[in-house]
DNA sequence: AAAGACGCTCTACAAGTGTAGAATAAAAGT
DNA sequence: ACTTTTATTCTACACTTGTAGAGCGTCTTT
């Protein structure tokens, strides 16, 4: 369909992300801030990053004078269900078993996977 | 690093799935066989692909004459962990709260979580 | 051995992604 | 008002991805 959640390429993503750990509404300073330790890029780049963004609707550019402020239209948690399930399905061809596998595989500790068995327990109810 | 296992885009993912789908050699014919339902592309697009593929040190092409043998190089297991991580890592931010969240937020079922709980259960040992 | 069928590689091209300089507009300082 | 600073948009370009036709060898069949 077409309300879909896209996936965002990597670059994207690392700005959304960083979008999304700024309380709304985000400036352009609260986003390089974010960025600072993990992403090192050019400041136009990150502009043209968040245009992309908002052209495939997961941002609404506010702007007044010459500055602009960035309001997120998806939030974290949709992405990430979202995105969830794409990676069931595409990668794990939607096999539960083949996920779990998955997992054991990743290089989560037997504590890593015992915490998210109880967080999806909780998650549950 | 560099040996680390590269995400494939959606296209070569496509392909790959169905080449681990077949018995070790693969032909052609075998991998169409195995998209015919879900994927259809030309020929000419298929080989493309696989040659990506094998640049990408996914799988190994044995020709014989004028026909070829492609042959998987790293397995479905290692790629849906290497993702798996990748996902956790860079979608979750390594959060396996979120990461839970996620999925009990992905339309998965209370029978899903439940089955997958007990997978991740017997995985552990 | 010539003709046809078959299978692969080369070439191609549009769209998407990663990256950023040039140009422009607006606010602030003098 | 003029200059400097600052924030954004435009333009640009290389690389990747999705897709496939044209061309070129290689079997097969007469």
């Amino acid at each position: 369909m077409d309300t879909a959640i896209k996936k965002l390429p990597d670059s994207e993503l690392e700005v959304m992300q960083a979008v999304w750990a700024c309380p709304v509404p985000v400036s352009r300073k609260d986003i390089e801030e974010q960025l600072k330790d993990t992403y090192e890029i050019a400041v136009t780049t990150l502009l043209t990053l968040l245009t992309r963004l908002a052209d495939k609707g997961f941002l609404q550019i506010e702007k007044a004078g010459r500055s602009a402020q960035y309001i997120p239209l998806i939030s974290q948690q949709e992405y990430q269900a979202a995105q969830s399930k794409r990676f069931l399905d595409k990668v794990c061809g939607g096999s539960l078993s083949a996920f779990a596998t998955a997992l054991c595989d990743s290089g989560l500790t037997k504590e890593d996977i015992a915490e998210l068995r109880d967080l999806l327990e909780r998650g549950m109810l």
